[in-house]
DNA sequence: ATTCAATTCCAAAGCGCTTTGGGTAATTTA
DNA sequence: TAAATTACCCAAAGCGCTTTGGAATTGAAT
């Protein structure tokens, strides 16, 4: 049962070939004829023989691995978010025959983890994971020259690096213009920290909504934290006990619109009739029927795919990976806004 | 700005030893002077030398990496159970110098996967996820001979190998009698999937409560899917509009439990009041707030934190991988039952 | 002073692959 | 038929580490 581990040297001593040969053979090299080729190929399926990778990497400096570096830290990135975003990358890994390698990263350990990585090259490329406001990351992984690709962007010089984001500004504005079409004019913002890059966009969206229509910003209706359900209703709670409660609420993720759900339900409130919610909708897959799908969403939302966005930015990696000298490549991803049932026209108050 | 890379032999060139001397100093070996150890440290440090891990683990056969093969098929593995998982089992990976790698695996590729690790030794260890009820993976693994902890368990030979599991059954039976002890009589069952042992068990430990009151199980009350939102919602609908509709609610996850919360709320329903909500709660992240954390528990569960199991399951792997003669270590997690807001006595129907 | 053991270090042989720099046989061109 | 390509194939040199099997030095014991 044990497998026999089979080995180049002993697959060329039994083909009769030198191991340059059955090399490029297995390599797709022009050097050699299709028909020892075949010969090549059938052998090495026969004794499953598989290249070792630490070998191979070796000899080509090449590791075939993909890093995500993840701050294990207060601010959990480790969330439903990222699982979706993993889930989509994996499989782009999968097919191209990468692997994907995640390391935990303790508070101000990433650009250790990075020069780690690449002063030996255990992978071959990173994905950065949310990118703050000020970010230095990407200027470390340039002075370092090692190929990335961030999901999300910084300020600056965006076009001397590489990134897949989504236009948060326009869709946080979508929302809320919808909203105020509604009729709705005091709208709170549960925002993400906005010491992210995508949080603080999301913020100007909202404000650039608000002021096209000349409703002043009330600050007591944003707040800016952590995306996690109990933020979420807390923070619903909170406002609804206002004096002057906001009619509509929208809300960074749906992990703390879920909050908001709840808090609306506890204050015995209707979404959609009583109260307005909306969300911008990473399309998690935990909230995704899984069977034809074909059910109304059911909260208004932006939506874009975190799971398609995985897919993507591990896509580009790896053609930044295989070109080196390519230049550096951006995609900014539009959402689509839907009307589900959690919104209408403001309660007569 | 650029890495210099520097490697043993420039490092012992540089140092006047030799590269056997100064790779034993740096792995603590025994046979060099400590004056000569700290000598090395020092340069090492100085010139930021790492050793390459292709390098290394060609040379001693260990890869430093734990692989997690996930399926990424139909029944998503990858889920907020999995990231939060995961988000232990990297922080223990990362702590011990292990690295994480995920490869996804399309259906009924898992073998190969599995086959391809061990016979290159590309990881040094897997951890399974999520057993069947009939589980073949455990007797494949065992036969190639490579190091596993399995997260659950499977039936038959239990202890021919690791694993760590929480008490599904007695964690669901307990949960059962309290709604039980409550006056709740008609209790439906919003199950995962029935052919994972998890949710096996689970049933069991629903069907145990049951019988030992004397109530007889109506089929028409247990559902078995994938644990998503959609699925709670749906499900907990239909029962809702049964003639004679349950007064109270287990889910097997939270996913689904915040689908019957958003049910419950559709049809008007307090739930705690007017309807009874409990779920098996793997205290996924997203849901817990991250202040200090001190809120009381919102819904009715009975607990257990799949973030230490994702963290004991790597240990317990590292730790199988450093003692290859170890017997198999199995450990059963009890789950702990909170009273929350979400049960209560059944509503006067 | 001599012997022996412990201490400290080293040269060189792998680990399994890729790739350079030819070589030889088969095929085409003059 | 001889010369020049072309098609196929190979030996050997790394890639950067660990580890085997000594060798040289030191200190204590005789």
């Amino acid at each position: 049962m044990r497998e026999k581990t089979v080995n180049l040297k002993r697959l060329s001593e039994h083909l009769g070939l030198s191991q340059t040969t059955v090399s490029r053979a297995l390599n797709g090299f022009p050097e050699v004829s299709e028909k020892t080729r075949q010969k090549v190929r059938d052998a090495a399926n026969k004794f499953n023989y598989r290249p070792s990778p630490s070998a191979s990497s070796l000899a080509t400096g090449k590791a075939g691995i993909i890093g995500h570096v993840v701050p294990i830290s207060e601010h959990r990135m480790i969330n439903p978010h990222f699982s979706d975003f993993l889930a989509g990358a994996s499989d782009a890994y999968a097919k191209a025959g990468y692997d994907l390698l995640i390391r935990a990263a303790q508070e101000n350990q990433e650009a250790d983890i990075y020069r780690d990585f690449v002063s030996r090259n255990r992978v071959d490329g990173v994905v950065v994971h949310g990118p703050r406001v000020n970010e230095t990351r990407i200027q470390f992984l340039q002075s370092i020259g090692i190929p990335f690709v961030v999901h999300g962007r910084a300020g600056g010089e965006e076009h001397s690096y590489s990134w897949l984001d989504v236009d948060n500004r326009s869709a946080i504005e979508k929302l809320t213009n919808y909203l105020i079409d509604q009729g709705h004019r005091r709208i709170a913002l549960v925002n993400g920290l906005e010491i992210m890059n995508f949080a603080h966009r999301r913020r100007l969206g909202y404000a650039a909504a608000l002021a096209d229509h000349g409703i002043g910003i009330d600050p007591d209706l944003i707040s800016s934290q952590d995306m996690n359900e109990p933020y979420g209703y807390e923070t619903t709670i909170a406002k609804l006990d206002m004096p002057d409660p906001p009619t509509a609420f929208v809300y960074s993720s749906v992990l703390s619109a879920i909050g908001g759900m709840r808090a609306a339900n506890v204050r015995g409130l209707l979404p959609g009739q009583d109260i307005s919610l909306a969300t911008f909708d990473d399309k998690l897959s935990f909230l995704q029927a899984n069977g034809s799908g074909n059910s109304l969403p059911y909260m208004t939302s932006v939506t874009s795919s975190i799971q398609d966005a995985g897919r993507r930015v591990g896509e580009m990696l790896m053609d930044q990976i295989s070109n080196p000298g390519a230049p550096p490549a951006c995609e900014l991803w539009k959402t689509d806004l839907l009307i589900g049932k959690t919104t209408g026209r403001p309660h007569a108050g």
